[in-house]
DNA sequence: CCCTATATATACCAAACAGTATAGATTTTT
DNA sequence: AAAAATCTATACTGTTTGGTATATATAGGG
């Protein structure tokens, strides 16, 4: 069992998330925070040191759902196109996932921490690899297999798979139109159906 | 002649342009822009009524500046195909166009804006329709020309044309690596001759 | 159940925030 | 060149910012 502390420590984590992800980290106030959490401001800095630091948790946060999300995809039971299979049928509902913790964080926190944050900035970048890397890791396993071919190496295409399904969460998100999401996703199946 | 009103009017905008661009609404204040500009808050408050309306100008010099540029690529003469020709090559310079506005503004003050300015969020969202709608006609044209087809509507297809170069903007402006934005436009430039 | 350790609330800080009234300086018009 | 209009600087609002010292309340171990 946790220690109360923990549980609080927890619960200001995840109350805070969508604050600071869709305002910014400069765009969120620690009265914005003591007002949502029901603490005040004693209470958060006994928690965390400071706002950077809250700030960098609740990145870190959102950051575990989507990759625990994405191992799910990606780890399940199939082929290595099932995977992939998976991993479009996730972003096609990316944005119903992502509206509790306010869209998507890679987005959100990579642009406005880009001139504001160096700690998250340094956080999301990070967090990309990870999930380049997760999709590369399918990518070869299913070359290795002969199940299927690829034009570029492994990496190189989850890079470019990647790079369009955030183009479609930009879009989307700019303009608050989901056709984009699932219009690029749509487009992108037949491309791997295609290409491999 | 401007008159000397008019011309510190606009060299406000253009100094204070790539500020609000790269740190956010929120995230410039206006003591950054007294700084930037060598005024002082009553000479800029003398020619705006408010922060909000100079960030507005602000962003409606920016994208003026990108869609000036893309008229001239789109307007060039040649084939529609041309057009294309030009159109990915200017995005594939595109870190260097957007170095002095501090970055892709479609992007930054679209993300930034979601949910702290109703009224910039609303003009990216104009101006992303206003670039589809200029791509949709160079497609449009070559269409009744005989000189490419199409698997889908003129908007529809540069729709799925922009969203795929945004999220190679959006990448490389997270990741500051250009390999993005070089590797998805290279890749582009294939889709589109297989394509069309 | 008590005692100690820890967590939270209160009250405060100096600095920064957006914005403004007014006086003085500089254009522009006549 | 004088008068009218406009622009800019100064000095100041009241509010909010992130952060802290300290007192009080609560939690966990014996």
């Amino acid at each position: 069992m946790s220690t109360k502390a923990e549980r609080t420590t927890a619960y200001i984590i995840e109350t805070v998330a969508p604050l600071f992800n869709k305002h910014g980290y400069i765009g969120t106030s620690m009265s914005d925070l003591t007002e949502a959490t029901g603490f005040t401001k004693g209470a958060i800095y006994g928690n965390f040191e400071n706002k950077e630091a809250l700030a960098l948790s609740a990145f870190e946060y959102n950051r575990n759902i989507l990759l625990k999300a994405l191992d799910e995809e990606l780890n399940a039971p199939g082929s290595a196109l099932d995977k992939l299979s998976n991993l479009t049928e996730f972003y096609k509902k990316y944005d119903a996932f992502t509206l509790k913790m306010g869209g998507c964080p890679i987005l959100n926190v990579g642009v406005d921490a880009q001139h504001n944050n160096k700690l998250l900035a340094a956080a999301v970048k990070e967090t990309i690899k990870e999930i380049e890397g997760k999709i590369a890791l399918v990518l070869e396993n299913g070359l290795n297999n002969g199940e299927l071919k690829l034009p570029v190496t492994p990496l190189q295409f989850a890079k470019q798979l990647f790079t369009m399904i955030q183009g479609a969460i930009a879009m989307s998100t700019i303009t608050l139109d989901r056709k984009y999401l699932i219009n690029t996703i749509n487009y992108l199946e037949i491309l791997v159906k295609r290409e491999l």
